[in-house]
RNA sequence: GGGGCUGUAGCUCAGCUGGUUAGAGUGCCGGACUGUCACUCCGGAGGUCGCGGGUUCGAGCCCCGUCAGCCCCGCCA
């Protein structure tokens, strides 16, 4: 039916009879003669409509034609006269002389506008949702879109270059009492029972590994029943892969020759191998485990420098175990007192008692911090002239989220240039087990299958908190891109594992039977990444919303606006799954 | 589960201290127009002020509840 895209003309396909197939984007009558601005998923060309020209009732069709209406041209491309092109457009140099219009595809007034004006904004995303294919129709959807594409093709390319074999596994799974919550589906032909949708294919692709396929990896959906977020949706993909008899740098190998290739798919060059960083490191110098290093802003350690002038709360604090931590950020001394006050609400928010601060001028320091931290201390950190320093006493619980939220404003503030536009980083040696504040107990960090640190086996039974796990994730700009680990393999040491988290025999039988015994048929050692690959993909895109690089996203409430999901259904469907509902 | 913001014409928004018939831009409908490209000009239609209750002589505006969307905290092995 079509010979060309509209939006693929040129100045070389001058001449040319051709067919196009598309949406009314706009038209402009001007009475006698017509214009049509044409659109498909490559873009948009002009078709002028001429009664000199066109045949029959094709004038008529045209002049009746309302915005989305889906039409067939035929014409021929001419050359625009110079003062006639529009630069704004691609194929703005040429138009379509129609020679017929067809309507093809009648279309209703659009609910929520698909061509814009300039300066407008966008329909509320409530409607964007509800009218989604329309907003589909956007360019800037579009584009998304087919960056996705591109970044999904890219990824099956390089992993299977690498050796990668794409092997699916189920959707319909068995609960995993661990972790999330599970989306959870009826059995019809076991009363009672229940399927559950995969929060990741972690069992299977290890199981894989048992099975002999060594290097394994899918685009996978998966599903977790939690809130959302901006970045967060219930279902979601990841880049999952899995290889045998690697070592923790294997894995990250495979994984940055991924990152790399997306990125280039994206149009950026990016440099390996990526640093690495010890996530306790990461804690002392950021605050955070997904450190942004755009920003070569660190936190220091100013506990050595309190002296005895210092407030009393301040020396309290460390008596109680605490320290004072501080971000000194350069060239910002003329910060105004609602902006520090701005950053004193973050420390607050993050749970600290309050923000320290002062301002290194030509005369010295000045400011509410002086008094709080002592001219002891403040003379010993010199500092250079603009300086402002913003500091938090307490444990490093509290100190860290806190200078990490602080870091996060001040790093915004207008004067700040990142020092380098992509900023990939390995945080490592995650610990294994982490302090469960309500019950006291030791839980896992990640999954109770990452393998601890060789070297540090000898601390599992008397110090658990300082076992390292060999757990890495993948940082990016501040964003974790992914996760992995080496899983352990030996029965032994996963026995102790369960011991020390209380899993009783029984119960480990019960939960992760299907692993267990695999693992004991004759697993290779290995390990593993998995890739969330939505976020990337809203990275490359520069979207702001996991919203805007999905065809059909759900709502924070995990509603489908434009096919109504969920949704009740009759009590004779209930019947057959042997459900009754209770409210 | 908790906090915040938003909800007025198809869309984007304004609506004063609670007071006459709720406005603008855009879109839509009708008319004019042969080189526009956010066409232009003339005319017109279009409202459950999210929903329910309350206060008041009187509520888009105040109060209570509720629904929906968005953002955040908790949560997300």
């Amino acid at each position: 039916m079509r010979s060309h895209r509209c939006g693929s003309l040129r100045i070389s396909d001058a001449g040319k009879t051709v067919r196009l197939g598309g949406w009314v984007h706009r038209t402009r009558d001007l009475g006698g003669l017509a214009f049509i601005d044409l659109r498909d998923r490559d873009g948009l060309v002009q078709v002028s409509c001429d009664p000199a020209r066109a045949a029959g009732d094709t004038m008529a069709v045209v002049q009746g034609l309302t915005p989305e209406t889906v039409i067939l041209v035929e014409g021929e491309v001419v050359v625009r006269p110079p003062e006639g092109r529009n630069p704004e457009l691609a194929t703005g140099d040429v138009e379509v002389r129609a020679t017929t219009v067809r309507v093809v595809g009648p279309a209703t007034i659009p609910a929520i506008p698909v061509a814009r004006n300039r300066g407008d904004k966008l329909a509320a995303e409530e409607l964007r949702l509800k009218h989604r294919v329309l907003d589909l129709r956007r360019p800037e959807l579009q584009a998304n879109l087919l960056l996705r594409h591109r970044l999904l093709q890219c990824a099956r390319q390089v992993m299977s270059a690498m050796g990668f074999l794409e092997i699916e596994t189920p959707i319909l799974t068995k609960p995993t009492p661990e972790g999330a919550r599970d989306y959870l589906v009826p059995s019809r032909v076991h009363p009672g029972e229940f399927y559950a949708l995969p929060q990741s294919p972690q069992i299977y692709k290890q199981l894989l590994m048992v099975a002999g396929y060594d290097r394994y990896f899918q685009i996978a959906r998966c599903f977790r029943d939690e809130d959302l977020r901006a970045d967060r949706q219930p279902e979601f993909t990841q880049i999952d892969l899995e290889a045998s008899f690697v070592s923790q740098d294997d894995v990250q190998q495979v994984v940055e020759s991924v990152l790399v290739a997306l990125w280039q798919e994206a149009g950026h060059t990016i440099a390996r191998p990526f640093p690495h960083l010890k996530w306790r490191e990461a804690m002392e110098r950021f605050g955070i485990d997904k450190p942004d290093l755009r920003f070569d802003i660190e936190i220091s350690d100013l506990t050595p420098q309190v002296a005895d002038d210092a407030a009393p709360f301040v020396r309290d604090a460390i008596v109680a175990g605490g320290r004072v931590r501080a971000l000194r950020v350069p060239n910002a001394a003329e910060a105004s007192r609602k902006e520090i006050d701005g950053y004193a609400a973050l420390a607050k928010d993050a749970g600290a008692g309050g923000l320290m601060w002062a301002k290194r001028t030509d005369a010295g320091w000045e400011g509410q911090g002086t008094k709080a931290l002592g001219a002891e201390l403040l003379a010993a950190v010199g500092g250079a002239p603009g300086e402002l320093l913003l500091a938090v006493v307490g444990r490093d619980t509290v100190t860290s989220p806190a200078l990490h939220a602080v870091r996060s404003a001040v790093t915004r503030r207008p004067g700040m240039t990142p020092t380098r536009e992509h900023a990939f980083c390995w945080v490592v040696d995650f610990p294994l087990f982490e302090l469960d504040p309500e019950s006291g107990t030791h839980v896992p960090a990640h999954h109770p299958f990452t393998s601890p640190h060789h070297d540090d086996f000898g601390f599992l039974e008397s110090e658990p908190g300082r076992v390292r796990a060999q757990h890495y994730d993948a940082v990016y700009n501040g964003n974790e891109l992914g996760s992995g680990s080496i899983r352990i393999t030996n029965p032994v040491l996963q026995a102790t594992i369960f011991r020390l988290l209380g899993i009783p025999e029984e119960e480990q039988a019960r939960r992760f039977g299907f692993l267990l015994d695999g693992l004991a048929a004759g697993a290779p050692p290995h390990g593993g990444f998995a890739l969330g690959f939505d976020r990337i993909a809203m990275l490359l895109a520069g979207a702001t919303s996991l919203r805007d690089v999905l065809a059909f996203p759900k709502t924070t409430a995990a509603r489908a606006l434009f096919e109504g999901a969920p949704t009740t259904v009759k009590p004779a469907d209930l019947a057959a799954l042997h459900l009754t509902t209770t409210d």
